[in-house]
DNA sequence: AGAAGTTGTACAAAAACTGAACGATTATCA
DNA sequence: TGATAATCGTTCAGTTTTTGTACAACTTCT
């Protein structure tokens, strides 16, 4: 299952974590954690899970948990049970919503919720088991009945944690979808990474006309507006300029948009990227750019 | 559910909620709330739970509540003269989401929620608030944009509650729409109120194909299908008898097939009423005269 | 041999804690 | 109405906790 054999130097931890060797030392004495193996001589050897486990931490506490608090966090959660990495949770939740069995989906994003960051959660466990159950849908091995439960009920978890997710101090932004699209996911895990970056975000829902797109920008002073576009139809359908004069950024992402970047110029918007997490990245360092933040 | 371990340093509280330090001890202090938790070496510690009360009390303040009975509102969930009741918090409601302000929105539901059993928060807080949107929008008061939000909002709202309702024991209904719908909601309420009267309730999300819907069925022995009907299209559109033998009981509810009881007849399924909470009573005695239950 | 690691101790900055006091409102009452 | 009392957010001083980093002396790895 997994790689658990100690292989990482304390430089080669503090190369990927950031965090530095002198510290990772003081946790393992102050909080018994991580305690990697040891070569021969003594020398630490962290493991990928110690890895994993570091990076978890370290977003908790950037999300503003005591140091002392996260370590305990994590800790309490290994002994429940064996620690699941995010790619076997990602399974089972689709084992689940595939039977839909919504309560042992809840149990599973209940867990991984405990041992892993939100981003975590989104990106590794939930992304990928809708992105499964789409080829699945394609190859005609999954029902479109299944395909709706399980995307509805994931529209469903994606929404709680946006609302749970408070916090209005930044820029405004707006997410919705192109006209006339169908797959509304793209677009609220979009606005989720964006209200996490600290922007002010009104998440729309899917279709919403362009001019009242326009008009609530307007009223609320909107730096940017961020679509979604999986179908190309609705990228080819769109008048030229169609986006031009939304708001002063403004982005579409989507498959659709990421196949055909040309055209989302042609409607005068701009491609930065299909990533939900790097498009919100770059919606911020643009905005930053032009001294709109 | 919600993790309520404390884990946030007053820093973090401070930041989140606007709230100096030093208030939140003074607050400590003077009403005994709130109370964290403390590190060994004494530092305050707070939950979410925490956090969203203070949320609350914040907004009660900026309406001109005394901070003294702001606090108290919130540990008695009263005001000074009872109770609000459901109209007052449903047109509060309707307010927040107008001014796409959904940290306010959550403010209210919550309270609605610690005031008010599910049943009426559902009927008598969410219903008539989307009704009365829904016809701000007709009216050209409300922008297709501020419905779009609201009705996102509130879908997820009710699916939050659809979800935390957990309980499988009765037999198997499926809810949906009928294909070509636009409008979820009604569905999703009946959804809720089938599952909180102790069935197996598989909710497909709008729009499902109705040869994927009676497979579905079929799969999991399912004794009802109940379906929504805003749109007349989509009644009109379908040939005769195309919902008979999806179930051994099929109902169309929602306003089309309430206008058109023959229609719905004449596709095979029967009209039980409109209202959400009837349609789930009445589909509860037809399964039982039947034997189904 | 030199780079990198280890232990243990020390240190300093940041953050929090307590308790008290201080203006500025707001409410109460003669 | 005008004086008095209560309420409330902020500030200050002095102490303690928490946390990240630095240093010295010694060891291991290549």
């Amino acid at each position: 299952m997994r790689n658990d054999l100690g292989v990482f130097t304390i430089a080669e931890v503090e190369e990927r974590t950031g965090l530095s060797s002198a510290l990772l030392r003081q946790w393992e004495r102050r909080y018994g954690f991580p305690r990697p193996e040891r070569s021969p001589g003594g020398h630490r050897l962290y493991s990928e899970t110690d890895l994993e486990a570091l990076r978890n931490i370290k977003s908790w506490i950037s999300e503003g948990v005591a140091p002392a608090q996260a370590v305990k966090r994590y800790l309490e959660g290994l002994t429940q049970e064996g620690p699941r990495p995010p790619e076997m949770l990602s399974l089972e939740l689709e084992e689940a919503l595939l039977r839909a069995d919504t309560e042992a989906a809840d149990r599973v994003l209940s867990e991984a919720h405990r041992l892993h960051p939100m981003e975590a959660v989104v990106m590794e466990v939930i992304s990928p088991c809708l992105r499964r159950i789409g080829d699945g849908w394609h190859m005609g091995r999954v029902t479109t009945a299944q395909e709706h439960l399980a995307s509805t009920y994931l529209r469903g978890a994606l929404q709680g944690l946006f609302s749970l997710m408070g916090g209005s101090l930044g820029p405004t932004v707006l997410v919705s979808t192109l006209p006339g699209e169908q797959h509304e996911i793209g677009s609220l895990i979009v606005a989720l990474f964006l209200r996490r970056a600290g922007y002010t975000v009104h998440y729309l829902g899917p279709n919403t006309p362009l001019s009242d797109v326009r008009s609530f920008g307007e009223r609320f002073g909107a730096k940017a507006v961020v679509l979604s576009a999986v179908q190309p139809i609705s990228l080819e359908s769109l008048p030229h300029q169609a986006l031009h004069n939304l708001a002063p950024l403004v982005v579409v992402g989507g498959r659709a948009a990421a196949n055909d970047p040309q055209g989302v110029e042609r409607l005068g918007a701009r491609f930065l990227g299909n990533d939900p997490r790097e498009l919100a990245d770059h919606v911020a360092s643009v905005l930053k750019e032009g001294g709109l933040w």
